[in-house]
Order: structure tokens, then C-alpha cells, then sequence
DNA sequence: AAATCTTTATAATTTTTTTAAAAAGATTTG
DNA sequence: CAAATCTTTTTAAAAAAATTATAAAGATTT
């Protein structure tokens, strides 16, 4: 059993809010860990020492003495993998502790079903950390983002990426990697990373909707993520709300998913194409090297007035869930993050409408609802941040 | 401006926990402040010396030394009135530290609309305690708990009870009582009584539903009540729901309350009794002595096939909005309280049907549905223990 | 440009926690 | 059944951390 001390746990803690807010002053990483300035002094001393802090220079004026405001150093020789999956694709990055890319982008087509697909993980992830020549032992771990259920402290996915041999996900790759990995839900990971990095930063309740292939949800409440009690809490995309009876995949009828999932926009736009309705899609749906969704989304962008109507369907029927979630959780602002925000313009009215129509409106005045502004880079910047929160830097 | 030190902060906590937890040992006392032993004893025995807990005698042996534990000393002169309203009845009551009833409960007519409610309820809480001869100050403050949108920071209640002088409701009241006032929402004190002395004694994650004339909802988030950004999370009496299109107290159409108060309840009894329905209710609906909700709740616990079966509608549509709660918030249990909860076990079949139909069964599995033991006192508990918690005692 | 005001940084003091030791009581064993 | 052992509480001593106070640095004002 490893014994974490008080010692290891401040040097952490420094190290960890340093990651999220860049440039700090003593005063400020004293106040945000809770700890006393003489303490905080002394432990940022020592880690100066060790090259994992550098001085940034002085902060700029608030009325008396400058402050001195400290960083990590992007010099010294300790990475992140970080690693995020959806259905079809899977991206991976490497990062320093100053958040620096080391390793750009690599993409990876792999179908999250497929019975191999742990195994092809992590030939994937070794490949690229031999590619790079970084040693082993200046990595700190793999943070793996993943739709499905997660169970965090077990380190397994019960929906999909089961190893083939029965063994546990997490041990299985870090046994394959020699790296500790963690692994998380992909829109917990996007609430993270809006709460570290991204606008729900410095709020203490805020929704962040995860859309994209289902309607996923991440609760901040009082300034940390919300898993429930079995880790399982956000299931937006299941709850009873809409009129169809449309199956759904979970096998209920009557989800919000069947009406809202990218993949029943995408079926809803086919299905008007046939119908003899005119639109940009009809072209773009011919290009069969991009996935369909992400033709409906530049057609979106583009303002086809098809896919816009489509899209609208659905964002009212995401706005009358969200009208639900307001009244339960009563959020400060609710942030649309995820693949599918990149048409966040377009889906902001049907949303507000819904709301509109839905709240009642001393409960819905305060809340906001905002766009992400990481959308693409959310889940990686979450999954290396998952390594630095579990790791203790000795 | 009153500056609270740290000393004073530790022996209200240890008050508090006392009052929580009746007879507590010295080393669970330290667990539960996350205080060290040493200081904790220095502490208790400061606070043995003026009279605030006594030593109870020796724990039960858990195989060593017995412990010594301690109790809030019932004989210590200081009193909490607790103060709980509904639409039509005000309940009161006076408890020394030890939660013993100092004065019974008297009960008060009063419609909480009345212009005058305010004005009444001070002249009645005034003239109970001056009925019992206690010493203001001896008189550690009154509690408060109502239905309607509660500001338990600025202390008025946005739905009612408003003081004719337009002023501030808690103000109001301290100044006619002469004592501090705290108030709070009805449905948020059942959550905190469950938390503090009910079924959700020790649990984190725990959704208490006060069914009554509307259904209330109080979230215990992390070991603690969660009132959301603008204090009016729980809002789930006015999710949009219904599949009818009634319209709603709020205003809007299709929320949950339309199907499942206990005024629509007693309206579908009214109506099929019109309709010549056999029921025991066509008799105790002649007795207007008191409510027909009560006498409909009377119907139930006798078994009446009629009001079981509206009951049961009604709760299957609680299910079904709680259901939608159980994917949001993953609870470890719900537990059904308030003055509804007294057909606790009738109403059980038709919520687990719903939620058996409208849940992902991964999600539901760990959740159960509990009743609650405090029913009646739950309110009034938990209006005590708000004073307690504001309380410093000096 | 000197004086005042703010804020940071360091030192001294106090408080609190941690660790250790002692005491009390239950359980086991000869 | 009594002595010995084991647990747990209680008290005491040492170490760590938080407050408080002071000094230093730099900005703003007069």
C-alpha cells in the first residue's frame, strides 16, 4: 500500500493548480489550496528546486508591491498522454506540464464495438510513445476519455472495450502501456476540462451538455464533478421525455436520445433527401471519406436551411430536457459543449425557446447558457488533466 | 459586524454534532469535526464546565477501554422554537438541547396567503412562548419552515408571506419576536431532518420527495443539502411531465404537480364520487371538521379500493418524475416523506412499476425507496436543528 | 521627489496536529 | 480464576502548521 504524506500531498496540490491556472502568486496558490503562505512559500521553494516550478515574473500591479507569479516548467522532462475516444475515432496527444503539445494529434479509426478494440488501443498508444522517443519513466500516465459506462475507481467501461482475455480495463492497459492510466466517462472529462480551463471556470454549478453522438451530461455542483452514487449520474440521453414511441437503444421507449442523438438528425436528413427536399447535403452526403454526422454539421455551419431546421427539432427537444434540469439542479449557467456545439450558434434559439416555454421563469432568469469555447481540444486537455490529478510527482 | 473565531466555531460544532448524534465519545466527536483529540477534549471539558453536555456513562465495550460519552445536558437553560407551516396549519414547538419538548405542539389556523399571515404567526409564536414563562434569552433563536421560494440568505419567501409593511420577512419577525429568526422551504427541512435524523442518517447521495399538497423535492448532494445557484434547486413538482394538457398553479401546462397533488387527487375523488363511485370518502368528506385531504389520506390507510386507486395514479406519476431524477442524480436511496408519506406504503407499488418501466436498469439497480420514520415530526425537527446550526453559543 | 499607501515576503508567536506514552478495561490463556 | 495480553481511551511531549506581526518592495499621491 502506498502512503501519500502531507508533504506529497501539497506538492500536488501546488503542482495541480499551477496546471490549471498557469502564472500564480504565492498569495493566490496559499488561498486556492487552503494552505498558509509560510507553508506554501517553503514547498514552492523546494519545487523550484527540483525544476518543476520557474519563476514567470512579476504580476501586474493591483495597488501595492508586485507580486511574483510562478509556473510549471515546460523544460522539465515530465509528459502526459492523454487520449480521447468516441464511437469511431480515437485521438491521442501528448502534452508537457505547461500544457505545451509535444506529440501533435494523432487520429486513429477505431470502432469502440470491435472485439479487438483494446488490443488496437494500445498497440496505438505504444506506438506513438515509441515514435516520440520520450522515456517511460518521464511519463506520468495515459488519461483515456471514453463514452459508456465508467466505473473510475474499478477502471472499467461496462458498455464496451472489455479486453478479450476477461481481465480489468485499466490494469489490462497499464499493464500493456508500463504507464498508470486512468480512464473516465468522455462527458465527465468535458465538464472537467469546461471547470479547469473552459467557461464554467470559478463557477460552482454548472451543466455542461455533452453533444454529440447521444446527448451526455456533466454536473458541476458546488465546484466539483457530480458522479452519483454509483458513479452513473447525468444519464441526460435516458430520461423519459419524448412523445414518439420510437425505440431507443437502450431499449426504452420514449428517450430523449431518440429524438436528439446525431445519428437520428443525420437519419431524419437522409430520410427528407429521399423525400425529394433540396439541400447542400444531398452532395456533401456522397463523400464517403467524412462520417456523415460531420457533413451534417458543415452543413450547418454552412446554414443549409434543412439541416438548420433539423437541427432545430432536436435542440428543442435537448431544451426541454435541459428545462427539467434546470428546475432539479438550478444551475448558475448551462455550457453546450462536445463534438456537436461546433453548430452552437444554430442551436442556441430552439434551445432558449424550449426553456422558455418550459421554466418557470424566476427559476430559469438566472441561468445562462453559454458555448464552449474548447469544444475540440475539451476531452484531451480533461484526460492529461486526470494524469496530474492522480499523480504525486516525487 | 460580529467576527466568528475559530474557538467559538469548534464548540458550536461540537454542539451540533451532540445535537445530531445524541451521546457522542470524545474520539468520534474529533472524527466527525475533523478536529484533533487533544483540542476536542480541551474543548468538551471547557464546555462540561458551563454547563452545555454532560458525561452519559461509558459506551459500549468494542473490545478495549469502554469510552466515556457525552451528552447535550438537557437541564441547560436553553430553548429552540420550532415553527413548521403548511398552506393551512401552523405547528409549534418548543425543545430543549436535548430535543425534549419543552411545550407541546400547538397547532395554528392560518392561511398562509392571509394578508396578515405574518402579523399572525408573530402574535401566535409570541404569545406561546410567553405562555410558557421562558426567558427570552434563554432562547436561542426560532425556526421557521414553509412552502413557496424561500431566500434563506436575505430571508424572505418570494411565494407568500409577506409583511404588509413591505419589509423584510425574517427582519420582521426578529424585530416582533425579539429573537433570531431563521426560515427556510418546508421541502428543504424534510431533506435536512432525513439527513440529521432520518433514513439518510450517514448516506451522501439521497433525494427526500415531501409529498403533500404539491410534490416537494430536498437533494442531500455529497453528505449534504444542495440548494443550487439561486437556492430553488428541487423544483420538481413543475418538471414538464403531465402527458395532460391541465394547466398548471404556475402557470405553464403539462407539469407534474397538475397529476399529482394532493388537491388534484381529492378533485379525481370528488368527481367519481359525482359519477357514483362507492367509496368510504362520500362519508368522510361530511366531516368538515377536517381537510379532505386528510380524509382522502384516511381513505387510504383504510384500504378504500377508490382513493388507493387515485393514489395510485398519481403516484405512478411521481415515479415517473422520479425516474427522470434517478439518471440525473444516480441517489443511493429516495426517500418519500412528509405529511403524504403517511400512505407511505401504498403509494410504494405504483412508484417502483414506473420507475421499473422508465429506468436504465444499471442506473436504478442501486437505488432504493425508502420511507421515512419522522413523517410528522420530520418538519418541525429539522426547524430546531436550523437554529442550532446558526446558533453560537456564548 | 518625498511621503503615503498597498501588497508581498519573511520572522516570531501561537495554535493545532501528530506522535508517543500511560492508563483503563476487556479478552484470552495457563 | 488470576495473570497476561490486547484494545482502546486518555493524557503528555514533540513537531508541524497557522496566525499574527514586522519588514521590504513597489505603486500612487501630494
Amino acid at each position: 500500500m502506498t502512503v501519500t504524506t502531507k508533504g506529497q500531498q501539497l506538492r500536488a496540490d501546488i503542482i495541480k493548480q499551477l496546471y490549471y491556472r498557469k502564472a500564480l502568486s504565492l498569495t493566490e496558490i496559499s488561498k486556492r489550496t487552503k494552505k498558509s503562505l509560510p507553508l506554501i512559500t517553503a514547498t514552492v521553494n523546494m519545487l523550484i528546486k527540483e525544476q518543476y516550478i520557474i519563476e514567470q515574473g512579476l504580476a501586474p500591479s493591483t495597488g501595492g508591491r508586485r507580486a511574483q507569479t510562478f509556473l510549471l516548467n515546460p523544460k522539465k522532462e515530465k509528459y502526459v498522454v492523454a487520449v480521447a475516444m468516441d464511437q469511431l475515432t480515437t485521438r491521442m496527444v501528448i502534452y508537457n506540464l505547461a500544457q505545451e503539445i509535444v506529440m501533435p494529434v494523432k487520429n486513429l479509426d477505431l470502432d469502440i464495438q470491435d472485439q479487438e478494440a483494446v488490443a488496437k488501443l494500445s498497440r496505438f498508444i505504444n506506438r506513438q510513445i515509441e515514435a516520440t522517443g520520450l522515456a517511460k519513466n518521464h511519463i506520468l500516465g495515459v488519461g483515456i476519455g471514453m463514452p459508456g459506462f465508467v466505473n473510475i475507481t474499478e477502471g472499467i467501461n461496462y458498455s464496451c472495450l472489455k479486453p478479450a482475455d476477461g481481465s480489468n480495463l485499466r490494469q489490462y492497459l497499464a499493464q500493456a502501456l508500463g504507464l498508470p492510466v486512468h480512464i473516465d466517462n468522455d462527458s465527465s472529462l468535458i465538464a472537467l476540462a469546461e471547470l479547469n480551463f473552459g467557461v464554467a471556470r470559478d463557477k460552482k454549478d454548472v451543466l455542461v451538455v455533452n453533444i454529440g453522438w447521444g446527448t451526455g451530461l456533466g454536473m458541476i455542483v458546488n465546484g466539483s464533478l457530480y458522479r452519483g452514487s454509483s458513479g452513473y449520474a447525468g444519464e441526460f440521453s435516458h430520461i423519459p421525455l419524448s412523445k414518439t414511441s420510437n425505440l431507443c437503444s437502450c431499449g426504452k421507449v420514449g428517450c430523449l436520445e431518440v429524438d436528439t442523438s446525431l445519428l437520428v438528425m443525420v437519419a431524419n436528413a437522409e430520410k427528407a433527401l429521399a423525400d425529394g427536399s433540396v439541400s447542400i447535403m444531398s452532395e456533401l452526403f456522397k463523400d464517403e471519406q467524412k462520417h456523415k454526422a460531420d457533413h451534417f454539421l458543415d452543413a450547418v455551419v454552412k446554414r443549409d436551411p434543412l439541416a438548420i431546421a433539423i437541427l432545430s427539432d432536436a435542440a428543442f427537444q435537448i431544451g426541454k430536457g435541459l428545462a427539467t434540469l434546470i428546475h432539479i439542479m438550478n444551475p448558475e449557467s448551462i455550457v453546450l459543449s462536445g463534438r456537436g456545439a461546433k453548430a452552437g450558434k444554430m442551436l442556441l434559439p430552439a434551445i432558449e425557446q424550449a426553456i422558455n416555454e418550459f421554466c418557470i421563469p424566476r427559476i430559469a432568469e438566472k441561468t445562462t447558457i453559454v458555448l464552449s469555447k474548447l469544444i475540440e481540444d475539451a476531452e484531451l486537455m480533461a484526460s492529461a488533466s486526470l494524469v496530474i490529478a492522480h499523480s504525486l510527482f516525487n
